[in-house]
DNA sequence: TTGTAGGCGTTATCAT
DNA sequence: ATGATAACGCCTACAA
């Protein structure tokens, strides 16, 4: 119990939360020396149990490991920072049940909102999510169902129509894909627009070879692999994730190949990492800031106004074209490095 | 307030919990057919306030966009999920008031135990959690101060030696180092082995140069740049950090110079990412996981005992050797990716 | 302007 | 074996 110098528990409390009721300058004085003599920290919990607000929000991603879920981690605990809350992580580790048993453990929590990037297209603890009406928002991918929650990702089949026409400007002839698994809408989305280019570009049908993969480096290793030792006339590749781009260069290297000349690259997702490799990587770039800043807006603004969810929100993408393509490799200034790596240029 | 099914609140607590007193079969099955009916969840909030546990865990790291902490993070979540835990996880961001900030706000939140990587060797609020007696373990670093508590950290001194020293049987003969800043103990003693070992070899004391710069790729980049600008005999680096060495991988691109052929390089922490750089990276694991689950244990265990700190603990590495240091590439197999990377071979 | 008291949903003790 | 009840620490409506 908050009795701190002889005045009544609710001082302290209008005190320490500037409100409801006005207290007398002399007392607030004396409440706040009280406060700093006793070390008094209030309890949270307690105030959360009255409130009904635990001021923490819950983040699940399919693996905190890929740097682009990494970085959309960091600037959502940003956001979430500034504004006061705290953030539970959770790892789905690309498992279903186990990214269901987060959002339960965070129900149990009781956290004030719930953003989730889920592993597929479908969320069986959507309506468990529902029943305690807790806001949620879902991050970077396009559900299937009706009961669907606010959702905020990027232009996805634009982006991958950018990548490839800038690819077919080039020159290139034969230009493959490497995407995520085929549920994921939004890199099924990247290859729809890769398809849209080379079909706009009066290629036949079927002209480049695709493979669906997990995302991560080791897949896209493997999948390029795959491609490039069968089809000996590929000279383009549209990889839908940056980091599967990583493993594409690993590829080259063990098949002797060399990037562009041989085979000219465009990614996707614009995470920090893409700028230094070797050439560096040129990509279509979300705007992971954006993306994280309106996820938690989104999210706060359905505690307030009780909004429905009114459709996903899509962000434009850019393309930011570097050594991998072809284009000149930007001379790298310090200030890239610094301020916004990855970013526009 | 639970009231189900005319039962009274405390025997529903009874089931729920499976004690700490026995209920009679029937009343117990009423219990559940009412809660799975309604679909009633227990507030935790409620019962933190009445056990004084949260059932959470605080994590405040200095940049979760690194893939070392992030994988640390990753090991730590996995254990405290299985343990029942959640986890709140802070960016310091390199800034040791943003630490601080973290540590309060998880403080206020009754976190059940703190696990902090200190942004540099001197942590502010060490005082600020001893007052609230939550456990608290520093990992991955070595702290200065007198009231340390428990701390889990690699064999970092022996692991800077043994890459040095496997670059000296590579026939090196000027073998400079990059590392992190010099207030970190940990980078710093991998430094004080690269010192230990060049001097066991005979060569002159001030043998290689030495660039204490932040971590991650593009401080890497920079301070390779320097350094082999300044000095052509340079012939070999031991990296501090996986992150930095794939910056130095970098610039030595922009220098026209190979790996290994020019400049060998061993580096640190063996993240699952080493093993698909070009060449791949030799490195000094750490053995993350390991690191991870003792920090858990000792925080749990800390609660129950109350024991205290007796000393930091020091894990033993393993240098893994690969491409970049001169030794043969071992042939990728996708055993290697898929269950172990960055382990052992 | 300040003191008092009720209640948030649990858990644990006491009594039945 | 179970029902009633106090207490956890805070917030806030109400009374003074």
């Amino acid at each position: 119990m908050a009795r701190l110098a002889g005045t009544s528990p609710a001082v302290v409390s209008y005190v320490l939360n500037n409100g409801p009721r006005r207290v007398a300058p002399a007392t607030r004085e004396r409440v706040l020396r009280a406060v700093e003599q006793l070390g008094y920290r209030p309890n949270r919990i307690a105030a959360s149990l009255r409130t009904n607000r635990t001021m923490s929000l819950g983040l699940v991603v399919p693996d905190n490991t890929n740097p682009y879920f990494a970085e959309l981690a960091r600037e959502i605990e940003e956001v979430a920072f500034e504004t006061g809350y705290a953030l539970l992580l959770g790892n789905a580790t690309d498992d279903v049940d186990r990214e269901s048993a987060y959002v339960q453990a965070f129900l149990d929590r009781c956290v004030d909102g719930l953003i989730l990037i889920p592993v597929h297209g479908v969320v069986p603890a959507a309506e468990e999510i529902a029943r305690t009406g807790t806001p949620w928002v879902v991050l970077d991918r396009l559900l299937e169902g009706r009961d669907a929650p606010a959702q905020v990702l990027s232009d996805n089949q634009r982006g991958g129509q950018m990548a490839t026409e800038h690819l077919i400007e080039h020159g290139r002839k034969k230009i493959a894909c490497i995407s995520g698994p085929r549920e994921m809408r939004n890199t099924s989305d990247r290859v729809r627009g890769w398809r849209d280019a080379l079909n706009n570009a009066g290629f036949d049908a079927d002209s480049g070879p695709l493979r669906e993969v997990p995302l991560g480096r080791f897949a896209g290793r493997e999948a390029a692999l795959d491609i490039l030792t069968r089809n000996n006339d590929v000279d383009a590749i549209f990889v839908a994730s940056d980091e599967q781009a990583v493993g594409v260069f690993r590829a080259l290297t063990e098949l002797n190949l060399t990037c562009p000349r041989d085979i000219a690259l465009v990614s996707f997702d614009g995470i920090a990492a893409s700028l230094l490799t070797t050439p560096s990587l040129s990509t279509v770039c979300q705007p992971i800031g954006e993306l994280a800043r309106i996820a938690v807006t989104l999210l706060l603004g359905q505690r307030e106004n009780h909004a429905s969810p009114q459709g996903p929100t899509v962000l434009p993408v850019d393309l930011v074209t570097r050594g991998s393509c072809g284009c000149p490799e930007t001379p790298f200034s310090s200030a890239n490095s610094a301020s916004t790596p990855g970013g526009k240029q």
